[in-house]
DNA sequence: CTTAATGTAACAAAATTTATTACATAAAAA
DNA sequence: TTTTTATGTAATAAATTTTGTTACATTAAG
């Protein structure tokens, strides 16, 4: 997870919240964050297809937030964002060390308990509290 | 965190302890891992900087478990290899955004607390428990 | 019909990560 | 003392990931 893309989705959203019952464009979100807005709209997409966002197309279109902020929570977003393991990536350990070949296995289950406690501690805090820090 | 890091150092240290009390080579450590003896001895630098691990050059040498493996915890060792956010970086939101100018110290206290429960719960389980699923 | 927006593909550029080569240094052993 | 075998690390190359950009199809309001 090194990159934009946890922070990207979050400014978005509270963007999105902070003009609730607007639409607003993808360029103007771009502006706000500081990058193109195509990357703006490919993260729009996810948040699309996970139901947080409502797009409109045309003249007067726009973005706007669709789910209730308070039920938003942070860990479902990273979720949504973050596809590989918090902890990284894993080798491919040589096969004929006994001890290699074990490796990935027990990292997987690590990997796995710490994601989950991650997202656990996350869920904790919704968008509508995170926003809400916001003035 | 999109990385072999955590996965390669955990790797290190548990042939370390189960080869307790010998030198092994990184060569060897290489062999199992299946990446460039390099890579393992640049991590082996962390690991040894931070007092877990002692090396010993020249023929004969090699690597050697110094701490004790039950005081080692897999917080700690993430820490040591992951100076980054676990949550991923930041934009440089626009300044002249009321609402993007403050993102950061938010979003930065949002990764802090986040970073933390990981490290906590990581805590939880020392290199020992972890070597000793593995037979 | 014009204008202004999203949606996306395709590609370029930048940044990060891993691999490799080369060689200095150290220490044991012949 | 010389040879052998390790670590340590710099420098560079290659690969992969991430971000930026351009272009254009599609959609809908006016």
């Amino acid at each position: 997870m090194n990159n934009l893309r946890f922070a990207t989705a979050v400014h978005i959203l509270v963007l999105l919240d902070k003009f609730r019952g607007e639409f607003i464009t993808s360029e103007f979100i771009a502006g706000s964050i500081n990058v193109n807005p195509v990357v703006v709209r490919r993260e729009l997409k996810v948040l699309r297809e996970a139901g947080l966002v409502l797009s409109k197309k045309g003249k007067e279109g726009g973005l706007s937030l669709l789910k209730d902020p308070t039920c938003i929570h942070m860990g479902e977003l990273y979720k949504l964002v973050n596809q590989e393991n918090t902890l990284g990536r894993m080798n491919h350990p040589n096969p004929a060390c006994p001890i290699g070949k074990q490796m990935n296995s027990k990292l997987q289950s690590l990997f796995y308990q710490a994601d989950n406690a991650l997202i656990l501690t996350l869920n904790k805090q919704s968008l509508a509290d995170f926003a809400a820090q916001i003035v």
